[in-house]
DNA sequence: TTCATTGCAAAGGGTTTGCAGGGCG
DNA sequence: CGCCCTGCAAACCCTTTGCAATGAA
């Protein structure tokens, strides 16, 4: 785990915590061109990476196969509209009681859950 | 969408119901190897995909980066062990409530919830 | 016979890595 | 001044695709 600060890092959390999308690496890396017109593709990863494995940015699990992170790190759930592939946040659900239901029946250890919700973003629904 | 039946298809639909786990589709190239020496990897990702959309088996969306598929197809959600990555069927959760309740904080139209549990599993619980 | 499906190999797309130079502490 | 981090390019890995041959209906 890296631990110097670097411009490249700061850049880099700097914009997750300014923007309210859900961006992959590529789109930050496009997003920090202009500040940072050097810049590779490959350090944008590797502090991106950095940065979730110290919880300051979220790495989101969505649908596609594309990494998209979040600035956002207080808790909250995410859709995703089926059809566009847009992702907006969503408020925290409490899972406890599904927590337990969950544990009742299985020999794992279980710490969280994940939900994604999926569905039709209001363009899509109503052009469809 | 594909229509005939091919001895590859049926193999590897086969192969999915008969295995009570959650293989990629490397895994299941290798292990139908034996009856089809000569099948190709394409020719299982393309069936595999076939296969899903017509819903025969289940696309599976795990933490990792690699697809996996599974031939139950009964309603049920997964624990991943998040540390050796194992995967368990687990009892299906009512999701009528919490659906509910997202939506009324989304302008989405919510049609579903995958939920993704995650913690350890009774080997990696012993050993940590 | 027709044309969807196959096997093969090459391409694709996101992500990671080796390396030498650069810069943080 | 050491060595972590960067930029660059090449490598990787999973997955998809083009194409001619094959085979299901």
């Amino acid at each position: 785990m890296s631990r110097r600060n670097t411009v490249q890092k700061s850049t880099i959390l700097k914009n997750l915590q300014e923007r309210c999308d859900h961006p992959s690496a590529l789109d930050v890396y496009h997003s920090i061109k202009s500040e940072l017109p050097q810049v590779s593709l490959a350090t944008v990863y590797r502090n991106l990476e950095d940065l979730s494995q110290q919880g300051k940015v979220r790495k989101l699990d969505t649908l596609d196969d594309i990494t998209r992170f979040d600035g956002n790190i207080s808790p909250h759930s995410h859709v995703i509209c089926s059809h566009c592939g847009a992702i907006e946040d969503i408020a925290p659900v409490n899972s406890d009681l599904m927590l337990k239901e969950a544990q009742k029946n299985s020999l794992f250890a279980i710490r969280e859950i994940e939900f994604v919700f999926s569905g039709l973003c209001p363009n899509c629904h109503i052009s469809n």
